[in-house]
DNA sequence: TCAAAAACGATCAAAATCAATCGCAAACGA
DNA sequence: TCGTTTGCGATTGATTTTGATCGTTTTTGA
């Protein structure tokens, strides 16, 4: 049996495995074989190993992540609805941060694109109080301080008195918000009061507060008002966005970028 | 023949053997070898001084780095024992809850088994610092609060001073426990002092703290000590667990448990 | 329902790696 | 100077990992 190349170390190996299945939720025996160039009874054993140890479950042909519940929810959450605008919504936003930055980012699906795109910024420190984002960047990405407090199950986020003793021991650059509805009477409102007191705090420890929302936000008013339209620097949201909505802010003094 | 021969050249070879592998995060035993251009047999010895030392963690091939992500799943690895084992310690843990009750879980494998024993305990308030318990409850079962503070990405569980804010404003009837190692001299150690911090926190603030953790931790001493034996009110392990331990704990008040 | 195909588990042998031991040479200390 | 210690390399037998084979089980599709 003669070896060519060196292969990876076993644990290195399985942590691959891992990572795939957890990426992908799902990997077949066959995939994973030619990925990581061994055989099938290695890859077998690897997983034996794994299921062991309570990282993957088995089945027929691969194996499925033990983690990946979540994954799902998310999925069919609300998050597919307009999703490429908040793609290209949190495209804006991340060309907004500058290096070695503190961020802020509070829960909602936008802000979750946004998470999604620091994972490869190392120099970064990111405080949030979104189970999501930290999960997204739980292995890789910027230093991530989560706020704690009691966890919100609708928007999987964390929420309450205890909060505040944490982020008021924080101070970040930028505080990148979504928020559920903005109007121009009434202002930033969001559906939980607590969550709206979260944001309330954040606004006053942040050097910037930049409003990530997109069109179907605008004029809506929900149960809980946060923070004002004067702590605001900017609004990006998409070009659907009523001209006049837009000029109305833009006369307050706010930015607005469209993208 | 003379060789050139320093006498600082043993500990400065073992120095970049170190260096090398928290860098990469693993090493092989050739490609130290050819980088140092020695033989594989001292390779292998600095290897176990260094493993002696507590800086890397030896595996078949080569070495991992102790910071690095593959360590926690080399170690579990290494302890060999079945998921089904955590799973009885586990059952036997939760068999102490009782209704209505606050409880508190640190990170760690076993702990993360009786997280997902919850999941139909709607009437518990589970406070916890672990990212993976959070997620495995983050849909249905107990009210979950976290505790805050920075990810610590090996053990995915929130420490360090921010932790404290959080942790000093509630009150657990239980605790719940997982520990790297146990000494009977040494005390209660973990790998991480933030970690061994929010620990030492939470016991002071729990009714009763309940140690969870298998027989290979047995004698096991880890870098940060938190807690003490004297903190303890029971300890849940497995049958492995050497009768003389079990027997000096109880002599110490110590209610020790074997599922 | 049945047969082909795919996947599985058990087993064995080859290769890589490991641990123990020996001998050598340099450094050390009396 | 001479015995001791220390660090290293080489050898050898044991151990671990891996890949291939083969009979069995599960899935798939007609």
């Amino acid at each position: 049996m003669i070896r060519e190349v060196h292969p990876a170390l076993a644990p290195q190996r399985r942590e691959k495995i891992r990572a795939m299945i957890r990426d992908g939720g799902i990997a077949r025996v066959e995939d994973l074989r030619k990925t990581l160039k061994v055989s099938v009874a290695t890859i077998r054993r690897d997983l034996e190993i794994l299921e062991e140890e309570g990282k993957v479950r088995r089945v027929h042909g691969g194996a499925v992540s033990t983690e990946s519940r979540l994954e799902e929810a998310v999925f069919e959450n609300k998050t597919h609805l307009s999703a490429s605008e908040k793609q290209k919504i949190a495209e804006e936003a991340y060309k907004l941060i500058e290096a070695d930055e503190a961020i802020y980012l509070n829960g909602g699906s936008t802000t979750l694109f946004l998470a999604r795109l620091l994972r490869d910024r190392n120099d970064l420190t990111l405080v949030t109080n979104s189970l999501q984002a930290a999960i997204e960047l739980s292995d890789s990405g910027p230093r991530v301080i989560l706020t704690g407090g009691e966890l919100r199950r609708i928007s999987q986020t964390m929420v309450g008195p205890l909060t505040s003793a944490v982020l008021e021991q924080v101070r970040v650059d930028k505080a990148f918000m979504g928020t559920m509805g903005m109007c121009l009477k009434h202002g930033l409102t969001t559906t939980d009061p607590n969550e709206a007191y979260s944001n309330d705090v954040i606004s006053k420890q942040a050097g910037k507060v930049i409003l990530l929302a997109d069109s179907s936000k605008a004029e809506k008013v929900c149960f809980a008002r946060f923070g004002d339209w004067d702590a605001v620097d900017l609004l990006i949201s998409d070009k659907k966005l009523p001209q006049k909505f837009a000029k109305s802010l833009r006369k307050r003094g706010i930015k607005v970028r469209l993208s």
